[in-house]
RNA sequence: GUGGACGUAGCUCAGAUGGUAGAGCUCCAGGUUGUGGCCCUGGUGGUCGCGGGUUCGAGUCCCGUCGUUCACCCCA
């Protein structure tokens, strides 16, 4: 009988990572609460429909990538594989076009995708995200970006350049994605077999393939950027101005698509050199179609997602210095668990954090476990020359002893501190 | 879904040409019966991923399988 281990593509975090990871997150929350952005918490799973409407019958990710089953009332649910199409629902369904426009939403949550596992890549993964509900303005898409660039900037990521494009909407792309089908028609020779079916898919996704003869086919290929319209045009040259006001410097890329079909007008990404070949850290972009997909109101939206496994993997590493509790309990003798036990709770009662030998371990060793803790001072229970009702309380780096009345020791601890 | 590399104690790894398992770290205990992270000594801990095969004999060779990992694909 082998062990049972964690299934393949998760990972669990031990004390040491869990803390570097709530240290980010609570750096993110920080950076959120001071762009005016409110926490959010949507289920792990959803309807099916809310992903094959809302991200697109036609990507990856809806076609072969989510842990799709049935309940008990067979009804279709999906765990959850991205984090945008949930906001937007509960958006829809609690009537938030009543708020303030825009309404602006932060989440930190898993993401399921079934996927092989690589460098930078889970089944389960865990994002950070905002969404900025209800304005088509550019200053919202300027605002998010700036956001992001200020997270990592905040968090020492190493490396990261920022991407931008835009896809145009619905009065330039559809005409210019037939431009590109006709053009890529008439070079299908050269093309993958991946790109032949992309091309009636979806032709723009051609622009990510890495094989050398689609890259020289989609090289000469007509440009979204060429061929937007005025409005998308206007929009995307404030959003680059404001970005650069906002001291990032974006390089434009026509490769940059995104595998979601609810994008519109600008998408982003920002990437790390450190971090091998799934180089994105954090990306997304403008969705102003998918509330009314998936059954709202005509309502704008942008945001992106950042994804925590990668941001680790890419952050200057800062070494978390764990603190050590501030007492240690020792019983010099076995008649004194009990009141070291009792002293323990009443210390950590008075907010002191301390610890207290669960191992039956002699006096000595319980002694070597405060030094080893990292124990700012041992309290010492049951010693035999000790007054009734006195315990003994030493410095662990300086050594220096008092005697104190067991009741007193939260006072004194607490002017010890003072000093 | 495709391809490459790898799978020996909790961790990092050693085990030439097949002969029946080791080190360091961790953990635990001792170092004169009641006193510190270092040091010293000892100890716990392994169906050598799993299943077949070849062989008198396999951790070492072959096949399969599962897992890890890197890349493709796609994305965070």
């Amino acid at each position: 009988m082998s062990a049972i281990k964690a299934p393949k593509g998760t990972y669990d975090l031990l004390p040491d990572d869990a803390a570097r990871r709530a240290h980010v997150v609570a750096t993110a929350a920080r950076l959120f609460a001071a762009y005016g952005y409110r926490r959010v918490v949507t289920p792990e799973f959803e309807e099916t429909g809310l992903f094959a409407r809302g991200v697109g019958e036609a990507t990856d990710i809806v076609r072969k990538e989510m842990y799709t089953f049935l309940d008990k009332g067979e009804r279709s649910l999906t765990l959850r594989p991205e984090g945008t199409a949930p906001v937007c629902r509960a958006y829809v369904e609690h009537g938030l076009h009543t708020w303030p426009q825009p309404v602006k939403l932060w989440y930190y949550a898993p993401m399921f995708r079934y996927e092989r596992p690589q460098a930078g890549r889970f089944r389960q993964h865990y994002q950070l995200g905002v969404e900025a509900i209800g304005s088509s303005r550019p200053e919202v898409d300027a605002e998010v970006i700036a956001l992001l660039g200020a997270l990592f900037e905040a968090l020492e990521v190493a490396d990261v350049r920022l991407k931008m494009n835009s896809m145009g909407d619905a009065a330039c792309r559809p005409a210019y994605v037939e431009r590109l089908r006709g053009f890529l028609r008439g070079r299908r020779e050269e093309l993958c077999g991946d790109c032949r079916e992309r091309l009636e898919l979806n032709p723009l996704r051609s622009f990510d393939c890495k094989v050398a003869s689609c890259r020289a086919v989609l090289d000469e290929a007509p440009r979204i950027a060429d061929h937007l319209c005025d409005d998308c045009r206007s929009h995307f040259e404030q959003v680059l101005e404001l970005v650069s006001l906002a001291g990032l410097r974006p390089e434009l890329d026509f490769r940059l698509v995104r595998g979601l079909d609810y994008y519109t007008r600008t998408t982003f990404e920002f990437s790390s050199d450190v971090l091998g070949a799934q180089s994105g850290v954090g990306g997304g972009g403008r969705y102003d179609g998918l509330i009314e997909q998936i059954g709202g109101p005509a309502t704008p939206g942008v945001g992106w997602g950042a994804g925590l496994e990668r941001m680790a993997l890419s952050m200057r590493t800062l070494p978390l210095p764990a603190p050590g509790p501030d007492a240690f309990v020792v019983s010099f003798a076995d008649d004194a668990r009990a009141s070291a036990f009792a002293l323990a709770q009443q210390l950590r009662g008075a907010g002191f954090t301390t610890e207290l030998d669960l191992a039956g371990r002699s006096p000595k060793g319980q002694l070597k476990q405060a030094g080893r803790s990292r124990a700012r001072y041992a309290v010492l229970v049951g010693l035999d020359e000790l007054a009734t009702g006195f315990v003994r309380l030493r410095s662990m780096d300086g050594g220096g002893e008092e005697d104190v009345l067991a009741a007193a020791l939260p006072a004194r601890l607490a002017a010890l501190h003072e000093e």
